[in-house]
DNA sequence: ATGACGCATCGAATGCGA
């Protein structure tokens, strides 16, 4: 069973490139963040003719906005952190119902945080410990979960191009890598490096200064598997091939294969 | 470096992303 992340950056704009991918990659649920998109735009019939007749969609108009396709039965489907308000349409969690068994899947397009300092960020430290809160809760039940999205965080050093010159801004502030370990302190595992992996591994690059053929960029799209299924993964990828197109999301899909 | 590039918005300059 494979499930991706991929943060599209608009998806009225991007699928016709969602649409070509899933038919080279016919993974089991895609997570999708920054639909940009409200649910009433969401294309439902494209979805269901590529071989997805299961899909939760949280859309907003102009930001954010994230859905779950799924070619498995999908059920008890939570919009945003339990617990915490929020304004910003961020968070998808459902529940999928595989041959092989159920579990949750958590779809996150994290806050980006903007400036450390800011009050943006701010808002980035309360929501990430909203969703650890909640978490600890979803962890305790007894199904395996799946934790994917956006993070908008690089996890230590080797997640970007450049640890110095970045080193303690956005996306690279010891307070934010100390959330992500708060969120691997629940029992959840960065399914990435459970494997060995190329050097210089990234998921988005800046559109900017041709950085994507440069390859500086940042592993900030991630994939953690609870305890339970620490035996069952087989593989965690990232996909550079999209990220060639002519006008590409600056983020690259990420999956993850399940042995279940 | 108040930059770059891309997407969205009631119409073009600005907010935002990362």
């Amino acid at each position: 069973m494979k499930i991706t992340t991929w943060n599209v950056n608009s998806l009225g704009v991007r699928l016709p490139q969602v649409l070509d991918w899933l038919a080279s990659t016919p993974v089991d649920v895609l997570c999708l963040q920054e639909l940009k998109l409200t649910e009433d735009k969401f294309p439902l019939q494209a979805m269901q003719e590529a071989g997805y007749p299961h899909c939760a969609v949280f859309g907003q108009k102009t930001y954010n906005g994230v859905a779950i396709l799924s070619r498995h039965p999908l059920d008890e489907v939570q919009r945003n952190i339990a617990g915490f308000e929020d304004e910003q349409a961020r968070v998808l969690g459902v529940t999928v119902h595989a041959p092989g068994g159920s579990l949750r899947v958590v779809n996150g397009y994290f806050v980006n945080g903007q400036e450390p300092g800011s009050e943006k960020f701010a808002y980035k430290m309360r929501w990430l410990e909203g969703l650890r809160l909640w978490l600890s809760m979803e962890i305790a039940l007894p199904r395996p979960l799946v934790l994917v999205g956006d993070f908008n965080i690089t996890a230590d050093d080797r997640d970007t191009h450049d640890p110095v010159g970045l080193h303690e801004t956005i996306h690279h502030t010891t307070e934010e890598r100390q959330a992500f370990a708060g969120l691997l302190g629940l029992g959840l595992i960065d399914a990435f490096r459970m494997f060995e992996q190329p050097e210089k591994s990234y998921s988005w690059w800046d559109y900017r200064e041709m950085a994507f053929r440069r390859n500086k960029g940042l592993r900030i799209d991630h994939i953690l598997v609870s305890e339970a299924l620490k035996d069952k993964v087989s593989a965690c990828t990232i996909d550079r091939q999209p990220r060639k197109n002519e006008r590409p999301s600056d983020h690259a899909p990420v999956t993850v294969e399940l042995v279940i």
